[in-house]
DNA sequence: CGATTTTGACCCGCGC
DNA sequence: GCGCGGGTCAAAATCG
């Protein structure tokens, strides 16, 4: 069991779309909704801005709320971890299948499964050290086109490729990138084809950049990869984001259209409160999380500006036609 | 012709 | 100590 799996945020941000739309006069949500995201691309209305900042204030003291939430549910998380090896250890003929297949994670997965560990540290560890790790690890799933075997995630930043793997666990190659933006840039991107679903490519940032992204302009030129984000609603975009040790895992959905949500039950349920995940406070929470994550992560800040300005690039067009 | 990609070789950490 | 596997290097190939 994972720790990952108790403190599944999965969702689709379309969930509520009602609560993004709250924020903002109609005419307005419907153009520039990705203000919420702390995307600041253009001035649109001061007073809307300062709502949206007033809101943001009131979401960031109810997330300090819900971390401290988390931590107890990181503490019953360790009691539950201890019962079941208690258990394992009781009974060994249940635990042989597990043992038998023991190998060595991918290095993502092991920021996964690490998140067992080093979360259950991170309860113990001071706040700012964690934040110091999450600074380092970021996650980024970007769903493509099953056709597509290209391992190219544009993000904004400029990436050379040094090195290519086929690693044990998945028959995908792995690439390995370096920015290339800036030749002092420490900054290293791992991109993989995900084992359960050929169409999501894991995006594995390490470091943090020391320059700033690349222009407007060149963003918008480059687009951003597979299939441009069909839509300047960010609210409406298929998209997931999950807590894990190295920091927040963000999935794109760049190939479907918006859906209306569709939770599965079992993930519907967290931890061992049976909470659902259709609860305002809950969806809040959710919303909450992705909008932080969306916005601690330069890259996917970036990416998303780029497949901003692309699609009101592509609307202007089409005005003109 | 410079930048980027490809790909085999090499290095190094880890587990046995 | 040895083998395995992930990560990196660097020469050759390719691209614009």
């Amino acid at each position: 069991m994972e720790y990952t799996s108790l403190v599944d945020t999965s969702l689709d941000l379309n969930s509520n779309p009602t609560h993004f739309l709250s924020l903002v006069p109609k005419q307005e949500a419907k153009n520039n909704s990705f203000i919420e995201l702390g995307l600041k691309l253009s001035p649109v209305n001061d007073e809307a801005t300062g709502a949206l900042v007033e809101e943001l204030n009131r979401l960031s003291a109810e997330n300090k709320k819900l971390t401290e939430m988390l931590t107890v549910m990181c503490e019953n998380y360790n009691v539950l971890q201890k019962q079941l090896a208690d258990y394992m250890n009781k009974n060994p003929a249940n635990s042989s299948d597990s043992n038998s297949k023991k190998r060595k994670l991918e290095p993502h997965e092991r920021g996964v499964s690490e998140s067992s560990s080093s979360d259950e540290d991170s309860c113990k560890k001071p706040i700012q050290e964690q934040q110091h790790i999450k600074a380092k690890i970021s996650r980024v799933c970007v769903r493509t086109e099953a056709s597509d075997t290209g391992l190219l995630v544009k993000d904004g930043y400029q990436w050379r490729k040094y090195g290519q793997k086929v690693t044990r666990d998945n028959p995908s190659p792995r690439a390995y990138f370096k920015c290339s933006h800036a030749p002092t840039c420490p900054v290293k991107k791992k991109v993989q084809r995900s084992v359960e679903d050929q169409s999501i490519l894991v995006a594995t940032y390490e470091g943090e950049h020391n320059h700033p992204t690349q222009s407007k302009q060149e963003q918008a030129s480059s687009g951003l990869n597979h299939r441009p984000v069909a839509t300047t609603t960010l609210g409406s975009l298929p998209c997931s984001a999950s807590l894990g040790s190295s920091g927040p895992t963000i999935t794109l959905d760049l190939t479907t259209p918006p859906k209306p949500p569709t939770i599965p039950c079992d993930e519907a349920k967290v931890g061992g409160n049976n909470r659902r995940i259709d609860t305002p406070e809950f969806q809040k929470f959710l919303v909450d999380q992705m909008a932080s994550s969306l916005t601690k992560d330069p890259s996917f800040k970036a990416a998303i500006a780029a497949a901003i300005s692309g699609r009101m690039a592509q609307q202007n067009q089409a005005q003109k036609w």
